[in-house]
DNA sequence: CTGCACTATGAATCGCTAA
DNA sequence: GTTAGCGATTCATAGTGCA
């Protein structure tokens, strides 16, 4: 097995990508910061500058991204006012505009998120997980995400009925047909694109954290081993941390001096090869292990 | 208690409206036709034309919702030639030029999502529930969807959609009631933005029917017994019913002939008072009993 | 009336083929 | 070149019938 690089670099990801070749990525899965919210830890973008703000740095993301790579974007609009803010459509428009397609959008839903209200609104329990694509034509691992099929499978398979052996034909016209029996003795089903994952908390290293499974379900999904990760706003490094656990190399880049020195060490007790404040070029097969 | 009235008015929303006074509707909880989709029993709308087919609706939907009510828009944009359709996003930005605002978006997770697998994506499992309002304070009923503390991700959907689905020895309208007695030692909690529903199977008069649980949920939290809803696009009438069911006098308008029908038949089985093909004001007090 | 077994089907999408 | 039609694929839930 070939070694693994983790690249960890320091700067704005609009610049720093500069150095890394064209149509070098497999994925990239990343969490931006969102308007104003966490204006104390980050810049904190205005939501009319939200989408000028982000859009050089897409652009890079697109020359960087193999034509069957995959641009995963988390982000949920915040509520200004009492009203939602129109940046998020804005940026998805923006973004396919800049020649980005829209394959899907994933909802995350937060298993634990605890109950709770304001006067006028409930407790946020989902946010949006949106899929770029420069071609329709991606590379997508299905296999690696499958889940255990529900309890009814259990019986299901046991008393297969006439019914479920023969391919029968919808009746609405959609011809859509069905046979049972395909699935039967099937233990794994693919999953949907409602992802429930609960927030990992108590971590005060990051303002915003990202839970590793979030990473892990698209890392799995959408590249192999040895393929190559990026998240342009790696935050504490959780990316980084899981693409290395999964034997993917990667490639982070912080601009925030604080949470880089922070996934610096993490990575360092993962025992993955960091090169920092350097330009690596992912496509080469070892990176230089310099601080 | 006053008498309920539920209007079943046939025709095209956009005219059929203007017969109903300024500000004199508490909800309009209701699914359109999406585009392309069931093009068979609807006309199918263009997705590049959808926008202009909508607002002139929309514009008449401001006008008679009363300042404090709430407008619940069902809708999901489909695939096409690999991508997402962008029209549900215009969507948003004209309701919001309009003078409507974006208030909130519910996800409704659907837990039986129509099966199949593809090469580039999975299920679709959820749709969108977009709350818009005349003015950002709205009245709310929180207390009145409170679920008990524990299971709730499991046990609300199950109880709410089990509301009219007991068997037809129970008494229509009582189940939910009396399940909410029963919780009444139990800790409530108040629930989230993330609806688990299960979507109606079996039925055979409409294409698309929205489960009940969904006007339920929104009619407790949004209306009071005795207020006003209105679904310009009633399909097979399951928001009138359940408007009735719950206390609330109702308006309906469906522009196809054969689910009028249906909606007419379902309210006579309901013993709700119905007034078809001619415009009643839903602030008078009484609907006539006209065929 | 309850419980269990079995049946029916749902706002789907892709890719190929025929016109 | 463009579009319309059709086959293939797939999971979870509610309703019905019967013991």
């Amino acid at each position: 097995m070939k070694k693994l690089v983790s690249n960890l670099l320091l700067g704005d990801c609009e610049t720093v990508l500069g150095g890394i070749k064209d149509n070098s990525i497999d994925l990239i899965v990343t969490s931006p910061p969102y308007t104003d919210r966490r204006a104390d830890t980050y810049g904190g973008i205005k939501p009319d500058k939200y989408v000028d703000w982000f859009t050089p740095k897409s652009q890079e993301f697109l020359r960087v991204l193999k034509p069957t790579g995959t641009f995963i974007l988390n982000i949920k609009e915040a509520t200004q006012d009492r009203e939602k803010n129109l940046y998020v459509l804005h940026l998805i428009l923006a973004l396919k505009e800049q020649g980005w397609h829209w394959t899907e959008e994933f909802i995350w839903h937060k298993k634990n998120s605890f109950p709770g209200k304001w006067p006028n609104r409930f407790r946020d329990a989902w946010e949006r997980l949106l899929q770029f694509n420069k071609d329709p034509h991606f590379s997508m691992y299905q296999d690696e995400v499958r889940i255990p099929i529900g309890k009814w499978g259990d019986v299901r398979l046991k008393n297969l009925s006439a019914a479920d052996k023969t391919r029968k034909t919808s009746g609405v016209g959609s011809g859509f047909g069905r046979k049972v029996a395909n699935w039967a003795n099937r233990d794994l089903v693919y999953p949907t694109n409602v992802l429930h994952i609960a927030t990992e908390t108590g971590n005060k290293n990051h303002s915003a954290v990202f839970p590793q499974a979030i990473p892990e379900w698209f890392i799995k999904l959408f590249t192999k081993e040895g393929d190559w990760v990026l998240d342009p706003f790696a935050g504490s490094g959780t990316t980084l941390r899981v693409a290395h656990r999964l034997g993917r190399n990667s490639v982070g880049v912080e601009v925030q001096r604080k949470y880089h020195r922070i996934s610096r060490n993490n990575l360092k007790l993962d025992k993955a090869p960091v090169v920092t404040d350097t330009i690596c070029l992912p496509i080469r097969k070892k990176g230089k292990s310099k601080r």
